[in-house]
DNA sequence: GCACAGAGCACAAACGATTGTGCAAGCGGC
DNA sequence: GCCGCTTGCACAATCGTTTGTGCTCTGTGC
């Protein structure tokens, strides 16, 4: 009829995809195969025995499928099947290597089952964040793991309660009605703290994150549980920052030498506040940690090649992530095994994950995973000099 | 005719979004609005002068899909338009900042265009990227920056003619017929290894990326035309190593210091080697700078607060990520300033981008922009003890 | 009283896939 | 020779948009 193979076909030989423009649909397959349009697609998607087409022609199809390089349209399949094979990421800041190295397990715990990520930065700012759900709502995306920028999951939640399953993770809030995933926060502070005052720190000063984030929250329940323990209290003075970041960490520092001099070590939601406080530190002339001890979170895998040293607590981020991915692609309903899924990857299946195992426990609405930390001591403490 | 309204109408009030499933469709609000899809659709595109609607109609059309929360599906939005709003980005680890910060910029710069970034992590691998490659295709996606991975860069260059832009980032091949995004490395490798020079080392070992890559022979290069005007040359014999990773910086150490023990210095081609090296380093007891020197080139913003101090050059990382995201919107044919774009960020539509002004040789097939580095010493060198 | 213009909207055909169902052969049994 | 079963495939509806075209009014000029 149309002259459609006139393009595709006239290439020096049939063989490689489209040269040009042309984009190779199934209608083309079709036509050129000499079957009709539904016969090449059940060729072309196994369904051969099911709907009684002849091994001749699927192979016939099959082939020239292959010789004109036949990608079948997303785009089409999603309209149709109303699955977008889209997953949605969304991070403060995809060049934290935190977030990244979450994104990244998502990345590549999904690909396996034909679903690809789509990234949002929002730039540790709620508004940009609600933007980018926005837009990833309108892409169909058939699922999303936020890691929240601040104080307001409600939209989230009101998403989630819409029909899009919802997974957060880190940045996490006290009572939300979201399947979660973070790391043992409180019980890392706690240890990170009592590095602190095994060596005899009282005078401890909190550069905090987000003030109401359950990290932070918990964070600092860690620290509590630590000084109570140790028969001591913190003032609420002692407490700066309200941000998981560089800037804040910094400012917070050069708010607590002011307001207490007398501060003998410092305790950092994360680790870009600890740089940020470093910094700060640097600038007058404070000396780690001769002059003020130091402990931290690791936000991120380069701290252990800092050139100050930075007792962290560890948190393992691609485990983080691996228990993420789990979880959506539970939400998602795909088994491990299901799909064309099954490859390599038996840890993305959620074998080295604990609290997966329980997969009774997956049907929900509002759980809690946590990841274990370890603690990594580097020489950021000495005792206090006053 | 049908109950469409029954489910989406029964909800306490009209207001908020679809409570349910019921995905909000455009024939939803027609019906509700009383008019038919085309007048509805319409309406809600700004096309309403040009067709006739009346004011009135039109503002009921945007009330009742502002009550229903209606998003129009970008699916079946792209499948009419033939436009995905898709953009891929492949790197070769998402977890290296560089890279994140790379795909950070495209994702900031593109969303004022109504664009998403499609993720792909290749893991460094050459298999995966071109499975990744085809993944994104399939996704429809609308171009595509790529970091390649290694030394084939001929299924992009074939993708490319077929019709999807294809731009590369960094991992620059020799003679490629890409549009290609690269920093100035002859002269920054020349700049980092003069440091070296001048200081009197000769014997100069290096860990080389993959060997067929355009960043790899270039740095090399400056550091032969460095040596070169300084009156010796390198044996061929002190290269060693094959990939951009600290795994390969590792083993090449290692074989360096047995191969050649009379070797002074190190000159690594990326940060994730030269990290590599400190440890091999480490492990043998070899001190920086006191027993051997080393520099390198900046592959993520965490150099300068590693302990052992580093030597490199340093990319501006964010601008060659914009600049990458300018080129792509070129090839969008997006100019700035065209769709709802235009918003605040001025710097993303190329102003700082100096080689974008000459925005005639912005048609192109084949053009290498090149982001300038600087230098930045810090205390990895010393002169040589030997 | 009639033609004609413009306003205001509806119809229907795409886009490229999937899938339930229907239709035409071929073949064996009686 | 007819019925019925199997085989092998084509038809057409559908997913939710966009958009060219055509239809029906209302009002005006003459």
């Amino acid at each position: 009829m149309k002259p459609p193979n006139h393009r595709t076909g006239d290439t020096p030989l049939g063989s490689g995809a489209a040269t040009l423009g042309h984009p190779v649909t199934l209608k083309n397959v079709a036509a050129r195969a000499g079957v009709s349009v539904s016969t090449a697609s059940r060729a072309l998607n196994g369904q051969a025995r099911k709907y009684r087409i002849s091994p001749t022609t699927e192979k016939a199809v099959r082939k020239v499928a292959a010789d004109l390089g036949f990608q079948a349209s997303q785009v089409a399949r999603s309209l149709r099947l109303k699955r977008s094979g889209l997953i949605g990421v969304i991070v403060p800041d995809i060049s934290n290597p935190f977030f990244a190295s979450i994104a990244r397990e998502v990345s590549l715990g999904v690909e396996a089952y034909g679903f690809s990520v789509l990234l949002g930065d929002s730039r540790e700012e709620t508004q940009i964040e609600q933007r980018l759900v926005e837009q990833l709502r309108a892409k169909q995306v058939e699922a999303l793991l936020v890691c929240p920028v601040g104080v307001e999951p409600d939209h989230l939640v009101k998403l989630d309660r819409s029909g899009l399953p919802v997974v957060v993770a880190d940045r996490v809030f006290d009572g939300i009605e979201l399947p979660s995933v973070t790391s043992d926060n409180r019980t890392a502070a706690r240890a990170v703290a009592e590095v602190l005052i095994e060596q005899g720190h009282r005078k401890i000063g909190v550069l905090s994150g987000v003030r109401d984030s359950l990290p932070a929250k918990t964070r600092l329940q860690g620290l509590t549980d630590a000084a109570q323990h140790a028969g001591f209290h913190l003032d609420p003075s002692s407490l700066a920052g309200n941000a998981f970041t560089e800037q804040s960490g910094y400012d917070a520092t050069l708010e607590l030498l002011d307001r207490h001099p007398e501060m003998t070590a410092i305790f950092a939601m994360c680790t870009p506040a600890a740089i940020g406080s470093m910094r700060a530190l640097a600038e007058r002339g404070i000396a780690i940690p001769r002059d003020m001890s130091i402990v931290a979170f690791d936000d991120h895998p380069f701290a252990e090649l800092m050139k100050t040293p930075l007792t962290v607590s560890v948190q393992d981020i691609p485990r983080l992530g691996r228990l993420a991915t789990a979880v959506l692609l539970k939400r998602l309903n795909v088994n491990p095994s299901d799909d064309s899924g099954a490859e390599s990857n038996a840890e993305s299946s959620g074998q080295d994950l604990p609290p997966l195992s329980t997969a009774s426990e997956m049907q929900f609405t509002t759980s809690l995973w946590k990841v274990p930390t370890t603690l990594l001591q580097r020489s950021s403490v000495a005792a206090p000099r006053h």
